[in-house]
DNA sequence: CGCGCTCCCTGGCCGC
DNA sequence: TGCGGCCAGGGAGCGC
């Protein structure tokens, strides 16, 4: 499901909720996700209160008042809602439920169950598995052109795949890795090695401004994606090239092209970009 | 080491 | 209406 800007949108709705409220029940309705949840899950989360949320790539960190805190990934099909109370009958694929002292229940349903759950001492989360290879935040400080022409100078790799990859800049899924390429008239499939530095200047700068405008348009919503009260994002009326295949190109009114590239589909306008 | 392929899992949609 | 095939927002692991 969803990409970096979709997680910043739950993020922020999530906050109000359930900033310093107090878990009192959790229910989980199976063992795992894509890994075992942590045996002591249900222990380490009963009576604590809920400090903060902060996101790391597509990553919510949910901080508790113990040393502890919850990750918490959701995949593709992952979706997170705030309830105002513990609903009567569970829906299919509903697999965590955090009931709280003021009554409102967190419910994480994911049908692809490629999502995960896991607990991590507040000091060990930067060497945490998850987190210590990752590559710069793209809204961060530590992302910029130097940065990411220094990762990608000596990639072979196309530069759709390099982009897409967590090691190099995290948080750019195939929807935005699209875009920005299109927005700086880049080729998916040009090597990565090969780009300038002025054109990575500008990717740089295109991966930026479709990340906050996506976010200011609370996420896209392509199939199920929702915000933590339900609602839908509305980004997906600003595509490009995404999920376009055939239509006209807004620039050059030449047909966007579909093609694979790692398994996974690439929009975009052979004439546009090059 | 860097890179790409395959797989994890379910569900929706399309064509026959 | 049913079934097979293909598609989907992510990421780990393995083999070359």
């Amino acid at each position: 499901m969803p990409e970096l800007p979709e997680v910043e949108t739950i993020k922020r709705g999530l906050i109000p909720s359930l900033k310093g409220n107090i878990i009192k029940n959790v229910i989980l309705r199976r063992k795992n996700l894509r890994i075992p949840f942590p045996e002591n899950l249900q222990q380490a989360l009963e009576g604590q209160k809920i400090e903060g949320i902060k996101r790391r790539s597509k990553y919510l960190i949910f901080e508790l008042d113990s040393d502890d805190c919850m990750i918490m990934h959701l995949g593709m099909s992952g979706k997170v809602l705030v309830k105002e109370k513990k609903p009567e009958e569970f829906e299919k694929h509903d697999h965590i439920i955090i009931e709280f002292s003021d009554g409102k229940t967190l419910v994480f349903n994911d049908a692809r169950r490629f999502g995960l759950v896991t607990l991590c001492k507040k000091s060990e989360l930067e060497k945490h598995k998850l987190f210590s290879a990752l590559g710069p935040e793209p809204l961060s400080n530590n992302f910029n052109e130097e940065v990411l022409y220094n990762a990608l100078r000596n990639k072979s790799s196309p530069i759709k795949n390099a982009i897409m990859d967590a090691h190099v800049v995290v948080g750019v899924g195939n929807i935005y890795a699209c875009e920005s390429l299109f927005r700086s008239g880049l080729s998916p499939l040009k090597k990565s090695s090969s780009i300038s530095k002025k054109k990575i200047g500008e990717l740089t700068a295109n991966i930026i401004n479709v990340l906050n405008e996506a976010i200011e348009s609370g996420g896209s919503t392509l199939k199920d994606y929702v915000h933590a009260n339900g609602e839908m994002g509305y980004f997906q009326h600003s595509f490009q090239v995404y999920g376009r295949e055939g239509e006209d190109c807004g620039t050059c009114l030449k047909a966007i092209k579909r093609v694979k590239q790692l398994g996974r589909s690439t929009f975009y306008c052979p004439n546009c970009q090059k």
